[in-house]
DNA sequence: GTCTATATTAGGATAGAC
DNA sequence: GTCTATCCTAATATAGAC
């Protein structure tokens, strides 16, 4: 059977467009049935429901950003890596930004999902936290009592909200932007923490704004 | 007609009052008729859709937001007061919470809040700006080129977001403890900024503790 | 202003043929 | 697996009497 789509994949990849470019709320079911020419009919018969596309992404959302939070766990990043790394984990949300643009209302109509969202959010905060940990024993950082988990704690939830505070505060930029600006704003709140050896930071700083155009 | 309360302000208080404590997506015009005791019918007359209910109760909240958060900007603080200004500002964010939980559905509905909410948000952080400027001005804060407006951004975003994230990662905690907490963490972001003049920002820290008990 | 009673609509669910 | 056709439900809207 290769080179043939199963209609239950096909349901999932037209649900994630419509859902990330027309909002989640005003995507029906019937909706994604027809974009791909099915019959609602037999979109019930793979999903029964809108909440079950929503789970089986979600599911897949959640696959990849724990590969994506886990790698430069288990392979420590070169310090100029850094800000690389969160330009992946952004990009990786921004794939599923219907979630994040929603979640409240999706967490409310599908209460399964809070606690694996919730422990996502948690090893985001690890991460961080593992990756300040590393600049700080190599002297890049300067922490004083509790303000590296608190850092770490912030990071996770800009994050999680930067995408909808984008919406509000900046509805027509664009999505290159919006991620630009986005780690921009997640670096400058570890500037602070940045030792007298400051040298290492400049030069990471510049050489993201030039990567930036 | 002293004493004799108008329909439409019971309809908004109840409204209020079912919105922050059930969640506003699971309370319908009708149940909010029947908390009330007057028939659907009337409640259409008076606002015909809960869409209506939401504009006027957020024309309230604005009111109130900014009186709030032009105080500090009319009259200074006195440094000692900064965090109880905090405190205030997440008690009329409380007060309508309905909002601030399920902010980008409700905008998705009513798209004219969208505008105003932005504008809020704005002076949100221009207000935060403001008294920032006025610790450094007095030498308490010392921030680098940018480092200011960088931190009032920021500030007004978690102002915004405290709650829905609080709701993700600490479903169980109390009103109370999640105020504290936020205005905690609040407190922490500046805390960097803190000159070597750190005595005041030491005292001011744990003013705020003891009050907390 | 307030009521009762009756639409209207949109989303989601089901039955049964092919 | 896929279709057509029908049904159910909840939320909101309207009409007209009191």
């Amino acid at each position: 059977m290769a080179g043939k789509v199963k209609t239950k994949d096909r349901i999932k990849a037209a649900a994630l467009g419509l859902f990330n470019n027309e909002g989640e709320r005003e995507v029906s079911a019937v909706d994604i049935a027809n974009v791909i020419g099915i019959s609602p009919g037999n979109l019930h018969y793979h999903y029964s429901g809108k909440g079950l596309i929503i789970e089986a992404l979600f599911a897949e959302f959640e696959t990849e950003i724990r590969q994506v939070l886990s790698a430069p766990v288990n392979k420590p990043l070169a310090v100029e890596d850094n800000w690389i790394f969160l330009y992946i984990v952004f990009e990786e949300i921004w794939d599923f930004r219907f979630f994040y643009g929603n979640m409240s209302s999706i967490l409310a109509r599908i209460p399964d999902l809070a606690a694996p969202f919730s422990r996502i959010l948690a090893l985001k905060q690890r991460t961080f936290d593992t990756l300040l940990a590393r600049l700080e024993g190599d002297g890049h950082l300067v922490f004083r009592e509790g303000e590296r988990e608190a850092l770490s704690e912030r990071l996770a939830m800009h994050f999680t909200y930067w995408l909808q505070y984008n919406a509000l505060r900046a509805p027509t930029a664009s999505p290159k932007s919006i991620i630009n600006h986005g780690v921009y704003s997640a670096l400058m709140q570890v500037t602070p923490y940045w030792g007298d050896n400051a040298q290492s930071y400049a030069a990471l700083l510049s050489e993201f704004l030039d990567a930036q155009g």
